[in-house]
RNA sequence: GCGCCCAUAGCUCAGUUGGAUAGAGCACCGGAUUUCUAAUCCGGCGGUCCCAGGUUCGAAUCCUGGUGGGCGUGCCA
């Protein structure tokens, strides 16, 4: 909350306690929020909870209210409107205090003081031996995203990549390599010819049940922990992918706390399943150990071990939560993992509370919608199932580039460093594509639209900050310094100080519902306004009180825009 | 069958947890450049908030029942 807030609110509760409510009482139910029409003023007060609380009626109470506060240096009106109560800040006290805790970094919108949040976040975990493909993204990005919303808020973060590097995927894939596979086609590209070997697995076995018996077997040798030509397949591959995921991951700037995959958990499942037994709810079903969750309206029990006694996802999960637990102590666990594993989770979280560890609670799937694309009669299907193709991230990631790369030759043929700027471009395109929406919603993956790049998308956003650093550039001067500037002449910038004023409601309301949409909606509302504004007020023609005051406002608008762009994972260029 | 999710303008979506006249972008139409980047800005057009009940001072938002679509539903992850 900025100072300017923390303002009203205490004038508020002060208010409230002159008419007979106490600060502690009233303190809940003051939440100032913006009118759905600006015209009405800055913030309002609903005075609805409030006059309940205290036997009146909302119009009389927002009436006392608006009485109450007198104008002073910082609340330039207070006018009751119906049960509201719709106030006006002064106009300088506006500019002054939400510019300076920009340009000096101040919370919200720099980092926070570490708080007591410790947040794990699991999120990406592509499987080995498998490209990485589009499916991946939403889950990287996502994950990436609240990772640093997190930091940004003062938590502790531990990224974690739980890698799919062991289990039936990879054994289906070690089957189909003793079948058909080559030693020599294998070194040259490993990763494109284990896909293509999965593919042929994934023909064959529809027609061959005895193909997924033997993938069984190999599950089982590998599982055995000896030292056999499975573990060694086993090492060989991870490696190689590990290679591979770099490439996309650097170019999304992800990066990871821990890599920690389902491999890492194969000497800790054992541990895992004497707590479950020791509860005394594991139970024996057609020669699996389950344990049943009727009682918490789970219809499906969750399995921990299969009938030929190796492990499961659940196993391995379960074995990670307490691993998680003893070694970063979290508040908040969270699964970036995609809406169809709900059911997954839902029972990992009640094996959890029916073995009544508190862990449970911090326990926290974040669910998201499937990446669609349109197929032949314009329906929207699943992207990765067009014909069993799996579209690689890195090829999406190089059409928007080339998009971008032609626009600069209409729009800036002479931009110096082209090829950079237009990777940075377009990445961000893609990536700001990713996080616009709801998560929960799916992703409409439609070319058109998404190289379309006017509107609200990622160059839009991008532009607005190429556009301030370009006025700050040709200044010729460097940003004044905030005690020489008079912040009334940003009368006319309201729109676009208030905006800047919700930055931090916005990034909060993120973390907590671990919707990054609220940040990238943020991005773009600044970014409007301040195009908007840029059209009517010159900053480097005008006359100098008013150039210092401008160029203050430029500065900080384009620093928040890179704050906002930041936390979504995004770096925007200086020139596009 | 059962469970979960989604449904708001022609299309893609917001709507700050129940509040003021439901808002954006795309598309379409019209306009803005001797001045800091027109990947921009300004204006116009466009609504049975899926349907039917209910809760209350007040419902796109909560409850019940439908409809349509998606996902999931014991030895995959």
């Amino acid at each position: 909350m900025s100072q300017l807030q923390r303002h009203l609110r205490d004038r508020l509760l002060d208010a409230l306690q002159g008419l007979g409510l106490s600060r502690t009482d009233a303190e809940p139910m003051l939440r100032l929020e913006p009118p759905k029409n600006r015209e009405h003023g800055d913030v309002a007060l609903g005075a609805f909870q409030l006059a309940k609380a205290m036997g009146k009626a909302p119009p009389a109470l927002a009436a006392e209210l608006a009485a109450a506060i007198a104008p002073d240096a910082t609340v330039a009106a207070a006018v009751a409107a119906g049960p509201f109560v719709n106030f006006r800040f002064q106009r300088a006290a506006l500019a002054r205090d939400v510019l300076t805790d920009i340009l000096q970094n101040a919370a919200p919108y720099g980092p926070a003081a570490k708080s007591k949040e410790v947040v794990c976040i699991d999120f990406s975990s592509p499987n080995i031996a498998k490209p990485f493909h589009i499916g991946h993204m939403r889950s990287t990005v996502i994950g990436t995203s609240l990772c640093r919303i997190h930091r940004h808020l003062g938590a502790t973060v531990h990224g974690i990549n739980h890698l799919g590097d062991w289990g039936m995927p990879f054994a289906k894939m070690m089957t189909a390599y003793m079948h058909w596979g080559d030693e020599t086609e294998l070194q040259k590209a490993p990763m494109r010819y284990m896909f293509d070997l999965y593919k042929r697995y994934s023909k064959e076995a529809k027609d061959n049940p005895a193909l997924d018996d033997e993938a069984a077997k190999h599950f089982q040798a590998l599982e055995s922990g000896d030292d056999n030509k499975e573990r060694r397949m086993w090492q060989f591959l991870r490696d190689e992918s590990l290679k591979a995921f770099q490439g996309p991951y650097e170019r999304l700037s992800v990066t990871f706390d821990a890599i920690t995959g389902e491999s890492f958990f194969e000497d800790k499942m054992e541990d895992a399943m004497q707590r479950v037994a020791k509860k005394g709810i594991l139970e024996t079903s057609e020669g699996a150990e389950v344990v049943t969750l009727k009682e918490q309206g789970i219809a499906t029990p969750c399995l921990l071990r299969k009938s030929d006694g190796t492990t499961l996802y659940h196993t391995r999960d379960l074995a990670a939560v307490f691993y998680r637990e003893s070694t970063y102590h979290p508040t908040r666990i969270l699964y970036i993992v995609g809406a169809e594993q709900k059911l997954h989770f839902d029972q990992l979280k009640g094996v959890l509370v029916k073995m009544k560890e508190p862990i449970a609670a911090a326990v926290e799937h974040v669910p998201f919608g499937l990446v669609l694309s349109k197929n032949d009669e314009g329906k929207w299907e699943k992207f990765a199932s067009r014909s069993g193709n799996a579209v690689f991230l890195d090829e999406i990631l190089d059409e928007a580039v080339r998009k971008v790369t032609k626009v600069i030759a209409e729009k800036n043929p002479d931009l110096e460093d082209k090829d950079r700027i237009a990777e940075q471009v377009g990445v961000a395109a893609i990536v700001f594509n990713d996080l616009k929406n709801s998560r929960i919603k799916d992703v409409k993956f439609d070319w058109e639209t998404m190289l379309n790049f006017e509107g609200e998308t990622g160059p839009y956003v991008s532009y607005a900050c190429a556009r301030l650093s370009s006025i700050l550039r040709k200044s010729e001067q460097s940003v004044p310094a905030i005690d020489k500037v008079d912040f009334s002449q940003l009368a006319d910038a309201e729109k676009v100080l208030l905006v800047m004023l919700d930055f931090g409601t916005a990034v909060q309301r993120a973390a907590e519902q671990s919707e990054p949409s609220i940040v990238t909606a943020h991005t773009i509302a600044l970014a409007g306004e301040i195009h908007s504004y840029l059209r009517d007020h010159h900053v480097l023609g005008a006359e100098p009180a008013v150039r210092d005051a401008r160029l203050l406002l430029v500065e900080a608008a384009r620093r928040l825009l890179v704050t906002g762009l930041s936390l979504l994972g995004i770096t925007p260029p200086e020139r596009m």
